[in-house]
DNA sequence: GTGGTCTAGACCACA
DNA sequence: GTGGTCTAGACCACA
């Protein structure tokens, strides 16, 4: 499920933190469910457990999860996930937009890619 | 002309590189012209020059300088410079679009968001 | 009467001890009752005795209740319960306050936050 | 200049962030001048890096210092450092005004406990 | 068993 | 040299 590549020069917590994130939204771990443990996703992903603790940290501060000390890690059971990452993805179009009309993109073209994303 | 924002997280060569971009764009520095040498640049902005070569070094992977041995670095000639940040940006603009279409935002709110941004 | 939030990210004995002091603060269980037991409150709330047993423990510290071997544990009978926890509050208040004067808060700005709280 | 009591249940890189804050907010260490090093400290200490690191991590969320990747960490230059810790302390106040309110302890008490403070 | 903290030490990106 | 990431593994608090 979780595949790490290590010629990305990202971070492999980011790396494990950003698919989890999918899986998340994609509905395939379910709200409320409990995540592996640290240390079985450690096991099972060949990787240091503190690297999918910095995951899950991360996880945490973005509320896609939460960790409770001795019971384990679990998916935010609030219905708004999908909110939050739109939230997010809402914040980085608004940048590129803004970038967009700075180098004198017209709004017309920004409109004809966005009907080609839907098409 | 360039400032060097140490509390900014991102690397000082990325800072460099995007500062020189925008004075390039904007026709500070002139299509053909000759950059400073790199060690002068490193001398004035009191920085190591391993970070203004690196600096360069991404400048030229854009296209927008090249560099020619024995002699330093130009701006690029061809009359397109802004043509490739444009396609550089509506190229990022093409994966948000997808993303925020993955995640099941309407092509409507995407919309309001780039009137909002050419109001 | 107990809720746990597992989002909280305090430990689950401070979450119960915490909201059982709430609860015989307010009367709602009386002074010199009996608490449930050790077993029958970590049933009813599906966590494990230990985490019960710590909650009480830490009630037993601050005297808000007090254990009987073989007996079970109950709660404080003198008057003054209330006025346990009005010492203990007013504790900290004066570390706030000694910290606050340390940094140079004035007088006059602590004064306005009492105001407003007791608006 | 830096103790770690290895008794106190906090972890040691609170420990050491505590300290640190200190010498920042009473000018000892000032602002714009650099941090040792993570290493350094580490061995100053007799600590593990990562937990300096962690150290440095905390007051950098806290906009107390900043740190550039292959130059070091600095104290935060803007005269206003003292307003984030005052923010923070203030809203603290907050906090437990609104609990003594809660519990039955008067304004007057308070307002005795202020002047007590700053007397 | 589970997450949180810490150590000892390595390697990388950056300056 | 400096911070950032990662490993391998230990011990603690909590459940």
């Amino acid at each position: 499920m979780i595949i790490i590549d290590y010629k990305d020069r990202r971070p492999i917590y980011e790396q494990v933190a950003e698919r989890l994130e999918e899986l998340i939204l994609k509905g395939v771990l379910e709200p409320g469910s409990q995540l592996p443990s640290v240390r079985n996703l450690a096991v099972e992903l060949s990787i240091n457990p503190n690297t999918i603790q910095r995951a899950y940290m991360e996880l945490e501060r973005r509320r896609f999860i939460y960790s409770v000390k001795g019971k384990g890690s679990f998916i935010a059971d609030n219905e708004n996930l999908i909110d939050i990452k739109k939230e997010e993805v809402l914040e980085t179009l608004t940048d590129v937009i803004k970038e967009a009309k700075e180098i004198g993109i017209s709004k017309e073209q920004i409109i004809d890619k966005v009907s080609e994303g839907y098409r």
